[in-house]
DNA sequence: AAGGTGCCCAACCGCGTGTTT
DNA sequence: CAAACACGCGGTTGGGCACCT
């Protein structure tokens, strides 16, 4: 739809020189007075509108152009913590910038940079949408991936029979190689705050794949793209049951418990009492069962028989190697089953996240403070200064 | 060299608020 | 008090430019 200054034919768009020079003699001479009669009287073919942002954003002396300083720029973005965007309020503590120059670099320049140093240019703390992310991500990782990003697992995983080295590991989630670049291309430019939580988990692996500056633009995209890539690792794991593993099955329930249901590699699938849980008890795991004849747990010996339960005291420094026996089988000589130690650090590794948000939460100068290296920065401070 | 893409920023638009009639 | 008018603000647009392929 046509707006009233087209039906009216008046000229929009760039101003011209002559019409600059017009603008500025007029005002020069006799004030702008009322904007909306001003054209007519200074021979100009615009709005009264036109005219005045014209001269309030470019022509009225002692508007300063360039590039701002390093100060102006600071005080931009901590003006804009307690005001928000209130441009003209902004503008007032910048002698000679306008409003809308100082929105202009805000929303071009300042706002990517609080992003890139994960910074949520709307609170002015330390974002959240990486963390929420990330725990989401985390806390739905299989039992065998969240332990393999562990570097203490990783480190002690000579002893376990089925190992998964990052690299198998970024293979089966990501078996696209383009489409892996690709994502690690959406996630370069990691914020130092998503580094530091990644460090936590572990591995370079998980911080090309995870640490993004981009994760709020992409979430969708990532959860799309990660759901798929687990179909893919469980699509692995079930392909891959039948080796001599003694788990077949590992599965996370809402309550986080570990329930393992398995058989032996000697087809004793004939039997019963192939099914345990294992329960996250705090401090200790709870171990029960139903079994036909007898289960022990551990080196203490522990048996489970018909349908019973033992605890088993164990430390995150010391994640213990569970070992169930089974009783009933004495012709059988590989009668013993180990329940894979990444399963019990999974356990302690779900207790320890997700991270939560508020405990990196500070204030917005504390924030500042400790970001921009400014003793200054306190409530008090720029609250005078605004006022 | 030409077309595509993304960025920057001057200018525009719509709306809310204050003032005048 | 209500309507009309004027102004200012913040969000958005689109033309120009630089860079890339």
């Amino acid at each position: 739809m046509a707006s009233s200054d087209d039906m009216s034919g008046l000229k929009k768009g760039p101003w011209t020189p002559e019409e600059d020079q017009k603008l500025v003699e007029y005002i020069h001479n006799n004030g702008h007075g009322n904007w909306r009669a001003l054209p007519k009287l200074a021979g100009l073919n615009r709005c009264g509108k036109s005219c005045r942002l014209r001269w309030t954003n470019y022509l009225r002396p002692g508007i300063k152009r360039g590039k701002f300083s390093d100060d102006e720029e600071k005080l931009i973005i901590k003006l804009h913590s307690f005001l928000g965007n209130k441009w003209s309020a902004i503008a007032t503590c910048l002698p000679g910038r306008t409003d809308n120059e100082i929105k202009n670099y805000w929303n071009t320049h300042l706002r990517k940079k609080l992003l890139q140093m994960g910074i949520d240019p709307v609170t002015h703390r330390p974002r959240t949408d990486h963390i929420n992310l990330i725990n989401a991500l985390i806390g739905n990782l299989p039992p065998q991936l969240l332990a393999a990003v562990s570097s203490n697992f990783i480190n002690s995983t000579n002893n376990i029979n089925r190992q998964f080295d990052m690299n198998t590991l970024t293979n089966f989630l990501f078996p696209d190689t383009a489409q892996l670049i690709h994502h690690i291309q959406l996630l370069q430019n990691s914020s130092s705050l998503v580094h530091s939580l990644i460090s936590n988990a572990g591995t370079d692996h998980l911080n090309q794949i995870f640490g993004s500056q981009n994760l709020c633009d992409q979430n969708h995209q990532l959860q799309e793209y990660y759901n798929s890539a687990l179909m893919n690792y469980q699509q692995f794991l079930s392909n891959n049951s039948s080796d001599d593993s003694s788990i077949d099955n590992f599965v996370l329930d809402s309550s986080d418990n570990v329930h393992a249901e398995f058989t032996d590699a000697n087809n004793l699938s004939g039997k019963n009492g192939n099914a345990i849980n294992v329960t996250n008890g705090g401090d200790q795991l709870m171990v029960s069962g139903t079994c036909s004849t007898s289960l022990s747990c551990g080196n203490a010996g522990s048996v489970i028989t018909g349908s019973d339960q033992i605890l088993r005291n164990i430390s995150v420094d010391d994640v213990p190697k569970l070992e169930i026996m089974r009783h009933d089988s004495p012709e059988c000589p590989n009668n013993s089953i180990e329940l894979p130690k990444e399963n019990m650090r999974e356990i302690y590794l779900k207790q320890q996240l997700p991270i939560q948000p508020s405990s990196v939460s500070t204030s917005t100068f504390e924030a500042w403070g400790q970001i921009m290296g400014d003793e200054e920065a306190n409530d008090s401070y720029w609250r005078e200064i605004i006022e």
